[in-house]
RNA sequence: GGGCUCGUAGUCUAGUGGUUAUGAUACCGCCCUUACAAGGCGGUGGUCACCGGUUCAAAUCCGGUCGGGCCCA
């Protein structure tokens, strides 16, 4: 049996070496969007279920004649970066002066990059891995300021002291797209707030408080609102006031209002126009009387103690509650004001939807969420991270006049924190400038890709791009971010269509996770069934679906690539080293099959070009097992022992073959390319060969004939099951009824497959053979 | 709480108005046949989640209920 693992390895080194995926640009081109993964993690088998899905279409639309633009990348910006930095090399911000952090960081990168490929690469992906992109390198970094510097001039990039999310644990800005829900187990504090009882989940903003809220419905405190009370332990007063929106059963009905408890202060902040209180600051509480630099758990600590001490608290009551957190660590956000870098984006929702409607999202239904998160958005984009590796703010600001210095662009890539050039502010002369020390959210440049990887090649004309593939879990933040900088940067949608795909659970439609210790990583499949398995295992299930990995779809596609090599075997064993000669296809057993084939050919086509693999594939398989295999060559064991047709079969079997290969060749590359060059020493690849066309000519009119004849096969092959015979024992004499004429023509073919003496024809208008 | 999506043999899955509901897998029986037993031939197995409506006709369309998943509050 085939050695997949060698047979595997030889096509990758002949791939890599040959440079067959290199990109050469023609008349017709087709370009990719690829997802570019994160260096810091490995590869997992959700990317190994939806890169072969990308390429398959790849590999498609370059047999059919395509140029396929299908670039490489690696995102390695960002906290996860340094995260994976701090992890390798065990070095902190705080042990290691800048400039050398961001060199360990890229230089970390650089390494993990270099091996990083080789698992998406062991997949048989076709795209041009020799000349990657990373979203660290000077030139991408370059290409990000350079659209930053073009957000600030159209007036789209702004710095604005506001209230902005922060995370404490990541002591950085974030944006509304790293949020995620949680529930969590917390205190409801009751209090008595001189006069009013209050509830709060957050006692330790105690010193924030600027209002009491209550519901202008509750009988309880009608006659509270506009009067005053004084704050416990702080002593100055506040408004009682009502709003709509306060919940009459959640605590007592009456809630503080303090900058920032959580967002809803915030909305109510921003409606009643009242003062802030701040006393968030750098992630720590810091109220200047009670509370001196404490962390937030510290504080809430404190405050309780203290509030006790003086018999203020009621109750204590233990709930569950859901709060907003940062996905990348699980903590629940704050809500603090300084000053950040923003796109403003709450202005052109309209626009961003219309963009989307232009784009074609396969399948249709996720664009919808598109469309939910547009409409839902209550910020404009925080890009400013107070993070260390990432892409730079090109940008200083005079200490004199508090002017924004922009650097010139012939300057670009530049770091403002650790570029000593001198320079003097635009406006007041003065050299005593203060860097821009944050740097960009990870977004603000893999949100740039068409741009990056077009550039890249020097192919910036053929924007937009064809198709982009991604996980539906980031519509909201890499497809968002893309559409609404290709909208704002070139007023251009950035790809004609977007293709997404699912996730992928265990056999038991489980997440993987590392809790529950499902995990399958791609290696241990590759290993034990075989990239081509792996990828069949990826074609079957329909555009955007999740799949589950189970064991006997892996097997499927094992099988598959088996039978493959024994039918190619058995063609070549008929043919005795022969290589039969081209001739016009006469005999109806072949002009049938040919006929066969042009249906399966039109509909596989078909199907592959509205990316429904899935179903391709099973046409494919049906054709391929059912038909040519247990059919077709069966029939053909006898025929090519008649000299007359023995050549036209051959070829007939022999091309009919080569199709095969080419139709599946997307989806199993491999065993693909192993038979065809099998076939065609000198070919170059499979993968550069033309895409089975549909030939209409090529259908044959008698068709049905053949496929009545095969019904007959089937009763006869019925029998001798039941009749416990094997399916090559002879038979003497079989009487037959049905179509007199039909079997009397194709008798031979009966009588060859079956191994009958004598055939016993009654015309019948029922078919059935007698048992005896 | 809002939105999207799904519910079809033990398991997975196709099927947007029309014969007997597709295929895979598992299970059972038979067959080593000039490739392949990881194969071939045949078979068992389904109130198409539930309730109601539209229709000559519903897995399919509409409304509701229940249950799963995802996204967003």
């Amino acid at each position: 049996m085939i050695d997949t693992g060698a047979m595997e390895k030889k096509w990758k080194e002949y791939w890599y070496t040959n440079d067959i995926f290199k990109f050469n640009r023609g008349e017709k081109n087709y370009t990719i969007d690829t997802p570019p993964p994160t260096v810091s993690g490995k590869m997992h088998v959700g990317h190994a279920f939806s890169y072969p899905q990308q390429d398959f279409i790849a590999r498609y639309k370059r047999m059919k004649g395509y140029n396929v633009f299908y670039p490489w990348g690696f995102d390695d910006n960002g906290l996860p970066t340094e995260r994976f930095v701090e992890k390798e090399r065990r070095v902190t911000i705080d042990n290691t002066p800048l400039k050398d952090y961001i060199e360990i960081c890229k230089e970390v990168s650089r390494e993990a990059e270099k091996d990083l490929y080789q698992a998406w690469y062991d997949t048989g992906l076709s795209a041009d891995f020799k000349n990657y992109i990373d979203t660290s390198s000077d030139f991408s970094v370059k290409i990000s300021q350079e659209l930053f510097m073009d957000l600030a001039e159209k007036n789209r990039a702004y710095r604005d002291e506001a209230p902005y999310i922060t995370c404490p644990t990541c002591r950085t800005a974030i944006s509304q797209i790293e949020m995620k829900d949680a529930i969590i187990n917390t205190d409801l504090v009751y209090f008595n707030f001189n006069g009013i009882e209050i509830a709060t989940t957050r006692p330790e903003m105690l010193g924030a408080c600027i209002a009491i809220f209550v519901n202008p419905d509750d009988e309880r405190y009608k006659n509270m609102i506009g009067r005053e009370v004084e704050v416990p332990l702080y002593g100055y007063k506040v408004k009682v006031m009502s709003d709509d929106s306060i919940d009459k059963e959640f605590g007592t009905g009456a809630e503080m209002l303090c900058t920032f408890g959580d967002q809803n202060d915030l909305a109510l902040w921003k409606k009643y126009g009242l003062k802030a209180r701040i006393i968030l600051k750098n992630n720590k509480i810091n109220d200047g009387s009670i509370i001196n630099n404490y962390t937030i758990k510290d504080a809430r600590k404190t405050i309780i103690e203290k509030l006790e001490e003086k018999h203020y608290i009621i109750k204590i009551e233990k709930i569950k509650h859901s709060v907003n957190t940062h996905e990348r660590c699980g903590t629940p956000i704050e809500i603090g004001i300084s000053k950040q870098w923003y796109i403003k984006d709450l202005d052109i929702k309209d626009e961003l939807i219309e963009f989307g409607n232009k784009i074609e999202w396969v399948p249709d239904h996720m664009k919808t969420r598109y469309n939910n998160w547009v409409t839902g958005l209550k910020w404009d984009w925080c890009i400013s991270r107070q993070r260390y590796f990432g892409v730079p703010f090109p940008v200083w600001y005079c200490n004199q006049c508090g002017a924004i210095l922009f650097a010139d662009r012939d300057e670009l890539p530049v770091d403002p924190r650790i570029d000593s050039k001198n320079r003097k502010c635009m406006t007041c002369g003065s050299s005593d400038l203060s860097p821009e020390t944050d740097v960009m959210d990870t977004w603000a440049t893999s949100s740039l890709s068409p741009t990056l990887y077009l550039s890249h090649a020097d192919n910036m004309d053929m924007y937009p791009m064809d198709a982009r593939f991604q996980g539906h879990d980031i519509i909201t933040s890499w497809a968002f971010t893309t559409i609404l900088r290709s909208y704002l940067h070139y007023g251009k949608i950035p790809w004609k269509k977007i293709i997404i795909s699912g996730n992928v659970y265990d056999p038991f439609g489980q997440k993987m996770s590392k809790s529950k210790g499902n995990i399958v990583e791609p290696k241990v499949i590759i290993d034990n069934y075989g990239a081509d398995a792996l990828r069949y295992w990826a074609s079957t299930t329909m555009q955007g679906e999740n799949i589950k990995l189970r064991e006997q779809d892996l097997m499927r596609g094992r099988k598959t690539v088996i039978k493959l090599e024994n039918s190619l075997k058995l063609v070549q064993l008929l043919a005795e080293g022969e290589k039969p000669a081209k001739i016009d296809i006469q005999f109806p057993v072949n002009r049938w099959i040919i006929s066969k084939m042009e249906h399966t050919v039109k509909e596989v086509t078909e199907y592959m070009d509205i990316n429904e693999v899935m179903k391709a594939r099973i046409t494919l398989d049906k054709f391929f097992w059912n038909i040519y295999c247990d059919n077709y060559l069966e029939i053909i064991k006898s025929e090519t022992s008649k000299q007359d047709r023995r050549n036209e079969t051959l070829y007939t079997a022999f091309y009919v073959m080569e199709n095969i290969l080419k139709m599946y060749s997307p989806i199993m590359p491999f065993i693909t390319e192993e038979l065809f060059h099998q076939i065609n020493p000198e070919t170059k690849s499979i993968a550069l060969e033309s895409y089975p066309e549909f030939e209409p000519e090529s259908i044959f009119v008698e068709e049905g004939e053949i496929d009545y004849i095969i019904g007959m096969i089937d009763k006869i092959r019925n029998l001798k099951s039941q009749m416990k015979m094997s399916m090559a024992a002879p038979l003497q004499t079989v009487k037959i009824h049905g179509n007199a004429k039909l079997i009397e023509k194709y008798n031979y073919i009966l009588q060859g497959i079956m191994h009958i003496d004598k055939l016993e024809i009654i015309e019948s208008t029922e078919d059935f053979i007698d048992n005896q």
